[in-house]
DNA sequence: CTGAAAGCGCTAACAT
DNA sequence: ATGTTAGCGCTTTCAG
């Protein structure tokens, strides 16, 4: 069965101690049995067991993440994005998917601490105020966290500087023309969407309609941008852009529109949110704003190998850190900003 | 500090041993002590050390899952799905993502065999030869493992049954009345949209024009199936249907196609592969077909499970098993059936 | 019903 | 340079 350092040893004719000692490679050992024991390792097909040694030394090399979604493309990006940063640091990344459930997200935090975790890293969750109590533990077991969410004050937090990204993309919008611009957001205030808007037309000194302002409850998704967009059409409350929450939901939109006989951009011109895969590949293709995702998952990674490695004092000295990221504006056609170039 | 189960045992005046009864809840404790304890417990804000616990137990209640890229729809949702699937059943997955790297994929292995999973799900992974002798380890540390590839009959298998699913494709594009189709798939061999193929031509008493089947080396992505269709257009090479490697392919080869000025389904019917969310929501809808996840993944846990709660007797004894899944074909805009309905 | 003690696989002093 | 030993936090006999 499964072999051990003892078996090593054994095979090697030496003590355990001198194994774990040419496993861990620091304190010195004569080269010749480094080589016998190497040798009886090869051989034996040996893998130290990383439970045993997180016991003594106290650190797992795992660090847990919780994000609300997976079927949301940022997600996913940002969990690959993670794992790479974290990689070469020698740290595993745990996943939690929570679905939007808050039982599962008690149940992961309660797992991930289980498993000792020597970081965590949280995204848009922990709503509700029951959460407190498990986020406490958190704090009972002195687990560093960083969050993905800039609503979450209480930790280090790194985010996307979505007021600037919503700021450009309105700016941009304005620069077309366009006065009557819809927004489509969720119901979560404040919204950064809406202030980067709002951002935007104080700037150009214009008066914002806010009837075009639409905050919609539940889920923020293609179903959502389509619907809405249906019904603002319905309204006969005349706009000649939208600026939608998401990629995904600006797909919905310009679906709805097709479906009305509009196009765009000539008709109407749709700016979104992410810069998903598709939103190159889509038809009219989208003008977006992407998230420099990989940058903030390295300054995540370092940030937080910083903490891990700082002891309990210096970790109560240290500010609470909110970094955040420039976005990137990304023109295509949807916005028609190529047909618009001569000026409104 | 970290509450560890000798201080909640002192806290409650009790030894070591009768709070891990409670904690296990298996052995009975008088019911006043139980209280005792419990009370202990809560105020410290214990939670039990599961990587102390497996080294008794000889189980880390964890599963590791290697995919070839999440940025693919598919590992996604098996992920979400699996999650789901073993979460009931008490064990944690943990996820490797290896974008097609084949040093990241044995560093996975490596690193879930160190952590001791209790069983290994692994995706299309694992050709080229080296892999075998990491998969030997495996063996060493006699790590039950599924696949989910087809190609790999060493393990117990779960996977669509492609040739199915890609046979009911082909024969409802040819039940429309298309004869010239087009295959665009990926090179590795023997491909089962292939043999679906001509499964569906040869039920038909149909030749398949051999032309028309394109096998292209690299990734198998939305600039494959634009530039696959740009190339076989430019050859003058009539067809009026294209059945894609995936949903991903078709939207490429859509594309293309509308470049060119032709239109979907009216000129062009198209069948894409997997179903992804996009599928619903592009124009035109993409008829495709769709894998039965939530099955996969429940029968998989439920199967790895089993194999888990096997002796080393009985594993050895265990036929290994292949079991596939009904396809399920999803009819929507881009196959034309619906303006076909009155015949060819 | 509860406590004492052995030990899981490993690392880290402390000896030699 | 290497071996001996004491744990890490927990479960599990074995006594009592």
């Amino acid at each position: 069965m499964k072999p051990t350092i003892k078996q090593v040893a054994e095979a090697a004719g030496v003590s355990i101690a001198t194994v774990s000692r040419v496993l861990n490679g620091k304190d010195r050992v004569k080269e010749s049995t480094r080589i016998k024991i190497q040798e009886a390792i090869d051989r034996l097909n040996y893998q130290p067991d990383l439970n045993a040694r997180s016991m003594i030394k106290k650190e797992t090399k795992t660090i847990g993440l919780i994000v609300p979604e997976l079927m949301n493309e940022y997600w996913v990006q940002m969990f690959d994005e993670l794992q790479d940063a974290f990689w070469p640091k020698g740290y595993s990344l745990i996943l939690g998917s929570t679905n939007r459930s808050a039982d599962r997200e008690r149940a992961f935090l309660k797992s991930f601490i289980e498993r000792r975790v020597d970081g965590l890293i949280i995204g848009p969750c922990f709503d509700t105020p029951e959460d407190e109590e498990a986020l406490e533990l958190l704090d009972r077991y002195s687990i560093p966290v960083v969050t993905l969410d800039p609503k979450n004050r209480a930790y280090d937090c790194m985010v996307g500087d979505h007021l600037q990204g919503a700021t450009e993309a309105v700016q941009h919008l304005i620069r077309l023309g366009h006065r009557d611009i819809a927004l489509l957001c969720g119901s979560s205030m404040p919204d950064t969407r809406e202030l980067g808007l709002r951002n935007a037309f104080l700037l150009n000194h214009l008066q914002v309609n806010e009837d075009l302002i639409v905050r919609v409850e539940g889920p923020v998704n293609f179903q959502m941008g389509y619907q809405t967009t249906k019904t603002l059409l319905g309204r006969k409350m005349p706009f000649t852009a939208i600026f939608a929450y998401n990629d995904v939901v600006a797909f919905g939109a310009i679906r709805a529109m097709e479906e009305e006989g509009l196009r765009v951009p000539e008709d109407v011109a749709v700016v979104g949110y992410d810069d998903v895969q598709m939103a190159s590949m889509f038809r009219p293709a989208l003008t977006t704003v992407r998230q420099p995702i990989r940058n903030i998952a390295r300054s995540l990674a370092q940030l937080m190998v910083e903490i891990i490695e700082m002891d309990e004092e210096e970790r109560k000295r240290a500010p609470k850190k909110v970094i955040s990221f420039q976005m990137e504006l990304v023109i295509r056609e949807s916005c028609g900003a190529r047909m618009r170039q001569h000026g409104e």
